[in-house]
DNA sequence: AAGTGGTCTAGACCACCTG
DNA sequence: AGGTGGTCTAGACCACTTA
């Protein structure tokens, strides 16, 4: 499993409008090595990665090359780094992780965990939107999903949740209820699904319908549209989500750096 | 100009409940150093840093150390590296980073400049809340303008904009309409004001007054409530910033880590 | 050719955690 | 005491830019 001190993609001998790379530096290549082992589940989130010292010997590079790429994949969120202690594969069951990906924000008060109530449960055909959204072949078979997030008895969000069946075979709304924690520790738990990272498109909309009836507002009620796509390894879609937040006592966070 | 090896922060050598970092690496003791001197304008906006041997000569540190520092500045956004060029300071004025805080996207089509509109600009006493989210003593003075942002000559953004008047002093409408370019860019070449980074707080909400009018929307219409508060070094809020976003043809992109 | 940042190495030492 | 990641150094070499 040694790498290569040569470019990983050697620029060609010709010049023709050729605009490659040319160059990979050794960190990043031991970085798409880890992302592999990573994205195939040789080590699972929350366990330990080897030491820097074994990952230097594995690899034939120096430690101070390893920990390059080691560092780099902290700073995007796949590990955690603890001193100490060891290099961990990050996990969404984790309470300093917690809130990655919530962004909503309670006007007044701490952030408390909402209460879930989940509403609806189906297996179908993706639809072309949502087959188009998950990279599926159109027919393929998708679970879909409806609940209800409330903070004091109070509904706040109304989620619509798609998930491309086949890496969610076996999964029941009764596992869904059951399960402590959030959807993600119970996706990279149980199917080994691990939500890197996720984009969002956020509108306002008008309450209608059956949804202003389940989110107890008035038709016409000034709604969040929030349509979010999550990403595993590799940048494969393995989830989109559309979901209806009221803000009259809430706030969508967010930073710009 | 030296830098010491030992901790900045000594612990304590009573052990009362102290939580204190304790600790302090070199490379923080540097970065601390750089920042300061980016906020005092030692370097403009655009500008050059000193070599990286040269700062090592400067702080009596190796490369190693300065490099850590400047690799940690520019993850941050504050400088830019250029491969055989050099060290710069982070700009609003480029290319590359003109949409860093512009999340709106259009639904199809790409990205294009929108024309601005001025349409208010005053002087006035800071009212409580804008003075408490600006950091002012209340009574301070602040500048207060409303704008129009219009893709295809149709309104998309309105924004109500508040800045202490003391750090843009000799802002008046006429350079606002004159500059062209991002409005940040101003700030910083004129006023040597930074914006580093911002908080944002979204919510729903419905069209309804002059506002509406403006936006040529019907009331009720549901739009975009985008509170933004702009920090410069060391946090200081330097502007705030309260904008109604039609989001029919557009739509607020963000990405979750 | 000379100067800049970028990579890689080897080694020393430090801070933190666990037995 | 021993293992883990974190810091700091010094030196070699590489890639990119400019003159």
């Amino acid at each position: 499993m040694a790498v290569s001190h040569v470019p990983a993609v050697p620029g060609p001998d010709h010049a023709l409008g050729d605009v490659s790379p040319a160059f990979s530096p050794l960190y990043q290549q031991i970085k798409a090595l880890l992302t592999r082992s990573l994205s195939l589940s040789e080590w699972k989130a929350g366990e330990a990665l080897p030491s820097e010292p074994e990952l230097a010997q594995r690899f034939k590079v120096s430690q101070g090359t390893v920990r390059k790429a080691l560092d780099a994949l902290a700073a995007e969120g796949l590990l955690v780094r603890r001193q100490g202690k060891g290099t961990f594969v990050a996990t969404h069951a984790e309470e300093r992780v917690q809130y990655r990906f919530l962004r909503l924000m309670p006007d007044q008060g701490p952030r408390v965990a909402m209460q879930r109530r989940f509403l609806d449960f189906n297996r179908l055909r993706a639809p072309a939107d949502i087959a188009r959204a998950l990279s599926l072949s159109s027919g393929d078979s998708v679970l879909q999903l409806r609940r209800l997030l409330l903070a004091d008895e109070q509904p706040v969000v109304l989620d619509d949740i798609w998930l491309p069946a086949k890496p969610f075979k076996g999964l029941t709304a009764e596992r869904l209820s059951a399960y402590r924690g959030p959807m993600y520790g119970l996706f990279e738990a149980e199917f080994g699904v691990q939500m890197i990272r996720a984009e969002e498109k956020i509108r306002a909309v008008a309450a209608a319908g059956a949804e202003a009836d389940l989110l107890r507002v008035q038709p016409l009620t000034p709604l969040l549209l929030v349509e979010r796509r999550s990403l595993t390894y590799a940048d494969r879609p393995v989830e989109l989500r559309r979901g209806l937040y009221r803000t009259e006592a809430h706030y969508y966070r967010n930073e710009l750096n």
